[in-house]
DNA sequence: CTATCGACTGGCCGACCGGTCAATATGTCG
DNA sequence: CGACATATTGACCGGTCGGCCAGTCGATAG
C-alpha cells in the first residue's frame, strides 16, 4: 500500500533524482556539490550516498533517468501516427521542436552529454532514429521525398536545427534580424521541406 | 628586440591562455583548477593570479582571446570573395563545416560558452552573421535564391547543422545507418540548395 | 517480544579549492 | 652603480569538497 511521509526510498530516490537533475542541468556536474544536492532534495548527504554510491553514479543515474523517461515520450508519439504520409515529416518536425520549446531541461542534458562525449547515451535515442529513418526511407519509396539522400541524415539534420536552435538561443539571440522561435521554425521547414521534394524528372 | 627565454610577460601571458583553453575546453571551467592550469602552462599558480586575477577573468580572457581569433579567420575568409555569387553560399557552407573539421576546439568552446548563456560574447561573431545575411540578401535580390525567408536564418540554419554536427558528433555516431563528415556533408548541402532555389514562378 | 535488515543521521577525515602575501629575482632607467 | 617597477616564487589561509563510518531509527518477519 501507499507508504507514509517517513521512510519511503523510493520516493527518496525520485526527490534525490529530481533535485541532482535539475542542479546538475542547470551548473554543470562539477559545479554542484553533494551538499547542495542534499539540501534541494531536503534529504542527508550521507542518503545520497547510500542511495547511489559516488557523485559519478548519480549523475549516471540522473542521466538514464531523464534520457530514458524522455526517449519513451518522444517514442510514443511517434509511434501514434495518425497523419497522413505527405505531412507526417512536417508535423514530426513541428512536434519535436514544440518538445524542445517546452522542456528546456532536455535540451541543456543533452548538451552536457555531449560535451562529456558519453556514447552510451546514443543507445537510447538510437532506436528513435531507426523509426524515423524507416518512415522517411517508406516516404521515399513511395515517390513523397527525393531518394538520393541518406534518410538518417535526414532526421539528423532536423534534430540538430532544431536542438542547437535551443541550445544557442541565448548567444545568437543578439544577432542582428533574426526572429522568434515560430518565425525560425517556419523558415527551417520551408526550406527543409522544398529542399526534400523529389527532382522533377523531366 | 626578442627576449630570452626567462622574464618574458607575454610569452608567459600566451602560454598561460593556452594551457588553460585547452583544459578549460577540455573539461569545462568547474572541473579545471588553478593548479592544473599552472602545471599545465609551466608556471606558477600565483603567477596566474598576478596576470588575470581570479579564475573567472581568466576564463573571460580565455573566451575573449580564442573567440575573436577564430572571428577573425572567418571574416577574413569571408571578405575575400572571389567565387561567382551562384556557389559563393555553398563555398561558405564548405568551409566553415572544414573550419569546425579542423578546429574540433572551437566547436568544444561554442559548447561550453552556450551553456554558460553568455550573451556577452554573441557580439563577436554578430557581425560575420550580419556580413553572411547581407551577401544572401544580394543573392535573393539577384534572383539567385528564394526571397521568402529570413537571410539571417539562412545563416543561422548551416551555422547550426555544422556546429550540431560536429558538437555531438559522438553521440550520434552510435545512430544506426549514419555516415561520415563528408557524407552528411553532402546530404544537408543537398537539401539546403534545393530549399533555397527560388520557386518556378509559372 | 526480539532479531534483523535497510533507511537514515551527524560528525569526521584528508585532500583540494581559490586566493593572498611577503619575499625574491630580474630587467630597465637615471 | 643604485632605484625602481614588475615578473615570479613558495608558503600559507580559511573554506569546501567527496566520501566514510559508527550508530540510531523503524518496519517487518519469526
Amino acid at each position: 500500500m501507499e507508504s507514509t511521509s517517513t521512510r519511503d526510498p523510493d520516493l527518496t530516490r525520485a526527490r534525490i533524482l529530481d533535485a541532482a537533475l535539475a542542479l546538475f542541468v542547470a551548473h554543470g556536474v562539477a559545479a554542484v556539490s553533494m551538499r547542495q544536492i542534499a539540501e534541494g532534495s531536503g534529504v542527508t548527504k550521507s542518503l545520497i550516498h547510500h542511495h547511489f554510491g559516488t557523485k559519478e553514479a548519480l549523475w549516471g543515474a540522473v542521466k538514464a533517468h531523464a534520457f530514458s523517461r524522455y526517449a519513451e515520450e518522444q517514442r510514443e508519439a511517434l509511434e501514434a501516427r495518425q497523419t497522413p504520409d505527405a505531412l507526417l515529416l512536417e508535423t514530426s518536425v513541428l512536434r519535436y521542436f514544440r518538445f524542445l520549446q517546452q522542456r528546456p531541461e532536455v535540451v541543456r542534458l543533452l548538451a552536457w552529454i555531449h560535451l562529456e562525449a558519453d556514447e552510451g547515451c546514443s543507445e537510447m535515442d538510437a532506436e528513435l532514429v531507426r523509426l524515423g529513418a524507416a518512415r522517411i526511407h517508406e516516404a521515399q519509396q513511395a515517390g513523397l521525398l527525393r531518394d538520393d539522400v541518406n534518410p538518417t541524415h535526414v532526421v539528423t539534420l532536423f534534430v540538430h536545427a532544431c536542438n542547437q536552435w535551443f541550445t544557442a538561443k541565448a548567444h545568437h539571440s543578439g544577432w542582428p534580424g533574426i526572429g522568434d522561435d515560430q518565425a525560425y521554425l517556419e523558415d527551417f521547414l520551408r526550406i527543409f521541406m522544398a529542399g526534400l521534394v523529389p527532382p522533377d524528372p523531366r
